[in-house]
DNA sequence: GTCATTGTTCGATGGTTGTCGTAGTTCGAT
DNA sequence: ATCGAACTACGACAACCATCGAACAATGAC
């Protein structure tokens, strides 16, 4: 099912700030994380620069999803993602940036 | 050795942003990060206000300290920790905070 | 319909980690 | 010098997790 599927997202008062930082803690999800960031838009799965199989891939997409951290849009088959970077910001001010502040 | 051993601790720009989100990741290791944060003060090992024994709690302290997220100074038979709030704040401005403003 | 593209699901596997109990070490006080 | 208090170190164990390959599902194009 590459498509259809419809998935559950957290409510903004359910994200907890523990999945956040696990999720922001592997060194691939951060990279997603900055590449979402840095284009400011959304990317598709397939259009993630990183060094993991496409399985690997839907696995820390769906950890970043469950923590809260991304959105996904279905359009076709592909599925864009975007930063929720409003609900972050407002139940962590700072943290989003300070993350992102890091040198690579 | 309760006291006399020396520990390294990782200088500001050994700091790694991938270890402190995984330092702060756990319930237990926020828990005492935030007791830091509200105390503005050391705390003993002992001081602290946690549900582990105390040979985990020793390991919390290390993943902390080979984080960058605490210090350690020596008193006697006490450890006392402290935060390392300027050097994090500099690194990533805001990610304390934003951590810290986290409903619990 | 057939096929390529896109993404998910399902084991399996190896590594990491949080937890504990026990033992050991250092320091200060008696 | 003996004792207790404060931590640390080590071994063990269960749980979790990042990774992959293979198989599957849905969509769009031909």
């Amino acid at each position: 099912m590459a498509a259809t599927q419809q998935y559950v997202y957290p409510d903004q008062d359910e994200i907890r700030i523990e999945a956040v930082l696990a999720a922001l803690a592997d060194p691939v999800r951060l990279d997603m994380v900055r590449q979402l960031a840095q284009s400011g838009t959304e990317i598709s799965c397939s259009g993630f620069d990183v060094a993991v199989t496409k399985s690997t891939l839907t696995h820390h997409l769906r950890t970043l999803r469950e923590a809260g951290v991304i959105m996904g849009r279905q359009q076709g088959t592909a599925r864009y993602n975007s930063l929720r970077r409003k609900d972050l910001d407002e139940l962590f001010p700072g943290l989003l940036q300070g993350v992102l502040a890091a040198r690579r």
